[in-house]
Parts: C-alpha cells; sequence; structure tokens
DNA sequence: AGCCATTAATTTACGCTGTCAATAAAAGAG
DNA sequence: CTCTTTTATTGACAGCGTAAATTAATGGCT
C-alpha cells in the first residue's frame, strides 16, 4: 500500500496497460504481437498501451537480430529498460537487516548488510532509514530515481494495509510499517510476508515466471512455502498460508516449537538438523557450516540427519503437489548450501509419495543468494509500482 | 464442454451479465444495488444485464415486504425463478448410477438410481440414456424445458475437454463422455471430477457461498478435497489436485493402495476402519453399517478405530489449512453417519496441528445424502450453461 | 535494376460494454 | 405539497476488441 504519493506515476493507468508492461518485463523482449499474445490481449492494444510507455523512456524499441524469418516485415522487438528507474528491498531478520538497489528489472546493483542490536520497531526504522539513505546515494550512480521500497518480514503481514500483525522473530505485533517507512525516507512503501515477497520475485523474475499455479518452497532455519495459484500469490483468508513447515510428516517424530511433532522444520529445519546431529554423534556442532563440514566428511550420524531432512522436504513437497496439482515447484533457500546431501532423498520421498500425475510436476532447485530475499522486497515494489492495486493473473 | 448447440440458449453475453445473475442465483434475492456491490459492478451494469434476463423469465421483480427502511424509495428485489429451467446431474461410481432433475437453483426434483451391471462405457451410456429419458419423462410435469446435462465421474477428468482421462473405479481411460453423452441425449453436457462438482454446487448453492477461498473435505469410501483459491475451484496443472486422501498422516500407519503408508485414506476410508475393526476386534463386520453398530455399542475396538480416523482426518485437514488458509473447511460425506464416533478427534487434532491464525478456520459440517453427488453434477451443467467458458471468480 | 507478389507487423476506424455522473422515481416526514 | 432519502435509470464517455487498411521488408520475375 502507498503511503506517500509516488515520487513518479507510471503512466499506465489502464488495467491492460499494466499487463502488457507485466508481461513484457518478465518475458523478456518481445514483439507486439506475441506479447498481445501472452498477455491474451489484442494486438491493437498493444500498440496503444506501448505507446506512451515508450515515451516515457520505460520501454524501448530494437530490431530482432536472430531469428528473422526469411520473409515478410522484420519484426521490432519490445523490452523494458531496466535502468529507467531503481527500486529498494529490505528484509528484516531478527539478526540482521538485508537491503539492495535494484532496476526495473529487479537486476540488483548494490547490496548490503547491517547487523540489527535492537528489535524494538522504533530502533529497527532508524536502521531502516540509515540503509535506504545509504543505497540512495550510491543510486546516484545510475542516474536513474529511486521509485519504490519494499519490506520483507516474516510472519503475519497484511500487505493491502503495509500493517506487520505479527512477527516472531522481530517481535512485532500491528506495526503499521508501510506507513512509518514511508513517513521515515519519503518513498512509496509495499510491506509484505518474506516467502511471498520471494515468490512474486520467482513468478515476475524467476521460475516461475508463465505458470499460473507453481509453489516456492524455502529452506534455511525455517522451511517456508509460497504458492502461486490461478495467477495469483495466495495469501490466506486469515493471512497465514504456506506453512509447509508445519505440516506434519511424523506424528512419532521431535517436538516442534509449534507444539506438535514431526512437523518439516521440527526435522529439516537448521536447529533440528544440529540438534539430531549433536545426539547422534556426540560432536558439539555450533553452526550449519560445522554441521555440513561433519557429513562430508561422511560422518553417519551427520549423514543421517540431512538424508532424514530430505525425506520429511520430499514428503511435504509431495503434500503440496498432492493438494494443489502445482505445474511446478521451485525449491531453494540458505539450505541448499546442502543440497547435495538431501537432493536424492527429497526427489525419492517426492516421487513415491505424490499422487497419481502429481508426480508430473517438475521439481527445480536454485541457489539463493543471502540477498535474494531484499531482492524479492524489490519485486513486491516494483509490482507496487506498476499495479497499483493487487495484480491480476499474469499469464 | 459443450458438444451440442443448446436446445435453448442463456441471453447473457456479456460476462457482466453472467456474473450478475450468478451473484442473484447463489446470494437469493438481491436489490439491484446490492447484486452490483456484492458483484463489483455499478448499479449501472445491473440495470442493463438484469432487463434482458427479466424479459427472458430467467429472472423476476417483488417488492422487499420485509425490512423495509422508512426511508427513501422502496427497493425491488430480483431473484432467480427457479422454475424456468431443468438440469440432470449424474453421478456414475462402480456400481450404480444416480440421477437427479434440478432446477434452476439446483433444488432437486425427482432422485433415482439404477445400480450398474457392466462397467464398460458403451454399457454404462446406455443405462445413463434410460436414467435422463426417465427423468426428462418426469420433468414434463414442471412445464420447464431440460437445457444441460451434468456428469459427475471419480479419478481424472478434463472438464474443458470433457474427457475422462483416468477413472479407477470405472476402469476408463480417454473415454470423450460429454461427446458421447451429447449424441446419446441430444443434451449440452458438461463433464467433471465427481468432488469438484461438489465443490461447484457448494460455491454456488451451499456453505461456499460468497467466499473466495474454501475446502470441502468428502468422507467416505475414498477422502476427497475439492478447493475453491481466489473464487476458483483448482484443477491442478496436471488434473490432480486436493487428493487429501493420498497426504501422509504417520509413515508407520497401514499400508495403502496407492503404494505408500498411512495416508489419510489408508486410516480413515471406510475399508481401513472396517479392517482395523476385524483386526482389533476378530468380528468379522461386513459393511460400514455393522461397523458402525459395533462402534455405537461401545465395543473398545471400534470405537479406537473411529477415533484413529478422526485423528487422521483432522490432520488432513490442518495440512490443508496451514497452506491455504481457506475461510472456511466444509466436511461432507457419506461417512458423516458416523461423525459423532469422531467428531471430537477431528476438531481436537485440527486445532492442535493448525498453525497460529489458521486454527481461526470455521470447520462445518454438512450431511451429505446420497443424491449430493448427483446434485453436484447438476451444478456443473448449470454452470456450464451460465457461463459457456470456466467461471470468472464469484464473490 | 525495377516491379510486383508475398508475408508479417502495426495502425486506424469503429462497435460493444461497462463506468461515472446526472436525473427520475417512489415513498415518508414535516 | 415540498423536502429528504434511497433506489433505479439514463446518457455521455472511455477502454478494449475486431476487422480492415497501412506500412515494411524480401524474393521472384522481367
Amino acid at each position: 500500500m502507498r503511503s506517500t504519493p509516488p515520487a513518479e506515476t507510471f503512466p499506465a493507468h489502464t488495467p491492460a496497460a499494466s499487463q502488457i508492461f507485466t508481461t513484457v518485463l518478465s518475458q523478456g523482449p518481445l514483439t507486439r504481437l506475441e506479447a498481445a499474445r501472452r498477455a491474451g490481449l489484442s494486438a491493437a492494444a498493444v500498440t496503444k498501451a506501448v505507446r506512451p510507455l515508450l515515451a516515457a523512456g520505460y520501454l524501448v524499441e530494437s530490431a530482432d537480430e536472430e531469428a528473422r524469418p526469411a520473409l515478410g516485415r522484420p519484426a521490432s522487438l519490445v523490452r523494458v529498460d531496466g535502468g529507467r528507474a531503481l527500486f529498494i528491498g529490505l528484509k528484516a531478520t531478527g539478526g540482521e537487516l538485508i537491503g539492495v538497489l535494484t532496476d526495473l528489472c529487479c537486476r540488483i546493483r548494490i547490496a548490503r548488510r547491517i547487523s540489527l542490536t535492537d528489535r524494538q520497531d522504533t530502533a529497527v526504522l532508524a536502521v531502516m532509514g540509515e540503509l535506504v539513505h545509504e543505497l540512495r546515494t550510491g543510486a546516484v550512480d545510475f542516474g536513474a530515481p529511486v521509485l519504490g521500497l519494499g519490506v520483507a518480514v516474516s510472519g503475519d503481514v497484511d500487505r493491502a494495509e503495509g500493517v506487520v500483525r505479527y512477527s516472531p522473530f522481530l517481535d512485532w505485533r500491528d506495526v503499521p510499517l508501510a506507513e512509518l517507512a514511508a513517513k521515515t525516507t519519503g518513498l512509496p512503501v509495499t510491506v509484505d510476508n518474506d516467502v511471498r515477497a520471494l515468490t512474486v520475485a520467482e513468478q515476475w523474475f524467476g521460475a516461475g515466471v508463465g505458470l499460473a499455479d507453481f509453489a516456492v518452497v524455502t529452506v534455511g532455519a525455517g522451511i517456508g512455502c509460497g504458492l502461486v495459484v490461478h495467477g495469483r500469490v495466495v495469501a490466506g483468508a486469515h493471512g497465514v498460508a504456506g506453512e509447509i513447515g508445519h505440516v506434519t510428516v511424523d506424528p512419532a517424530g521431535p517436538p516442534c516449537h509449534c507444539g506438535n511433532r514431526g512437523c518439516v522444520e521440527a526435522i529439516a529445519g537448521d536447529a533440528a538438523i544440529l540438534r539430531r546431529i549433536r545426539e547422534s554423534t556426540g560432536v558439539e556442532v555450533a553452526d550449519t557450516s560445522e554441521a555440513l563440514a561433519l557429513a562430508h566428511r561422511g560422518v553417519a550420524g551427520a549423514r543421517e540427519a540431512y538424508a532424514g531432512a530430505g525425506e520429511a522436504i520430499g514428503r511435504g513437497i509431495a503434500t503440496v503437489a498432492n493438494l494443489f496439482g502445482p505445474e511446478r515447484v521451485i525449491i531453494s533457500g540458505e539450505g541448499l548450501a546442502g543440497y547435495d546431501l538431501f537432493a536424492e532423498q527429497i526427489r525419492d520421498t517426492f516421487t513415491q509419495a505424490a499422487f497419481g500425475s502429481a508426480a508430473h510436476c517438475d521439481v527445480q532447485t536454485r541457489p539463493l543468494p543471502f540477498e535474494e530475499w531484499a531482492r524479492g522486497a524489490a519485486a513486491t515494489a516494483i509490482q507496487s509500482f506498476i499495479t497499483p492495486d493487487d495484480p491480476p493473473p499474469s499469464r
């Protein structure tokens, strides 16, 4: 939600224009005809929508050098000028703030992290202000205006209202973050849940482009899941959705902080893996990198812990596939550092537990650099810039 | 999919008209203004859309007798004339064919069942033809035309193409049922998966009216689930969705016909309950009614079997709630005959396993008379009649 | 080389549908 | 009998689609 009027508004005031721009943005350079086809609109609509966007510099035209057909008028490609505008994305965790400056195509130009000492909202907000200022200072070099700020926070976030309802890691309740950050920075602010933000980034700029139904699964400290159904990110009627981390995979499994036993997160979360390695090997591993080292050295207990995690994740993904039937599942997250240790288990368990054609679902993995979460936040800011109201289904 | 031109077409050729009609159909008598508000359209659009529908007799107007506010121009209510048109719904199981004749408001006027002796598609089709003929003969009394036929089949069904891809109970593969049934009956035919059809009926005529996100869980021989997300029924990219029956709730549980262990269906399906009762009590219960009798008499082994079933179902529903965040879950099915035996376990397990606000999800139960499945099929026929292409999100 | 047929991309002209804002209609209150 | 209040209708306007016209590039033919 915009809390302040944007410095510059997007010259696409009709739904069709937003949709066409989104199509060109996410599906690379396209001819007008091809853009029309993919957006489900007429070619005439594209021509009309493209004109003001070209004039404003958001789109640029170029000849189709390669793949020119022998006959007929050669196509001219339309693409988004990424350098036309900049956006800032912030991800707040309990311990640090990650910030990125991206262009309109959501390519990262600058990335920064600052550790947080105080989780109080006012303290975090001050640090956010600093980080945004630093990124804007760096933005001067690129000769384009910063047109929006996206903030990603884990927990229950109401994007439409710009309010963090409850964030366990930050211990926040009902913080009107969009409003506060807009006051601090003077930018239009979008606030969203971190996993959903990442899902938006995949939908527009990643492996979810062009898919109406897919899921993003993040593996790390927690296990999260973002869902896109009918071309739209699922937010849940009560703000909760995609809680794959608390899907039970073994009622006799280890206890989870949520009060149940055998949740995916209680088996495959970073802390769970560490604890299991400590219990089975007796080695007092201090963090994930030590645990990984131990497993890579071939220590049986450590390998088993990762294998068990892989099984739990595979079962969780199979559950998602059985219920939704997504076209693709994108596995990502910090936890992928140890992907070689559980890839096989994920795949085997998924294949076995997926019912019927659900097994045809394409399970992909992509590495997730640390700035990726913040990039997701920037993606939500770009989304808000292009479609002030929540976006229509993309194709 | 329509395979033959309908006997009579619906005089609403614009999306807005279909949407307004749908709103009035499912949300009872409404003033034009209220219908506009609920459909997200302008009052002007309603006035324009309603006129031809009144002229054609699909809608009727009446004064708002009660609840007339003291002030202002009195509202005139618009409602659907259910008696204006009739539809036939068929549900095919392995052993019998259930057929209903409903009016436009999906109220059942006549219900019939015929047992099937031969599962071959041609044999089933012949019996379908008979049943449809019988229902149409009965329809004469109501003085309205039969305008569509809906057929519900369990398994993998492609509604858009009207093809049954694979139905285990009938042992069918790639049967172009819509085309065949249209040829036999001369009616426009809609073919859909049985659980999805039931979900459509709930969405338009049941407890899902007005909800953008809800789930229907059916308990009986199998455990099924229909999902509505963003106001649309989820069909899954590969035709599989809502397979709650094959969500694993206990990897150490009993084996399931799908090849895994501890699926919801392997614990809470009718056959699983019977087997467990036989094993624990030694009593050779022959069918579900005997099992119910045993449990109601207080036999411990039988009660435990039902309690275990309740837990499995509750856990399955919690999984759905954690992943989607539906506003409501509607539990239904033949298995509800024993609802008193596991209601408590469903509720307790759900509450415990639902994460955070997902527990706020409203879990309802509704009895499911045997004709309900066929009524769902009729609902899909009504839907196809009103919106020839797949329906837009309803509000 | 010049011209024309061919193919494709884009634009222009026009019609349909839905919104917005102004207006009519139907009461009861003063 | 007029004013207020609420609902329904009407007419001007805008968005978007279709269809036909226009523009652009290329190869074959003379």
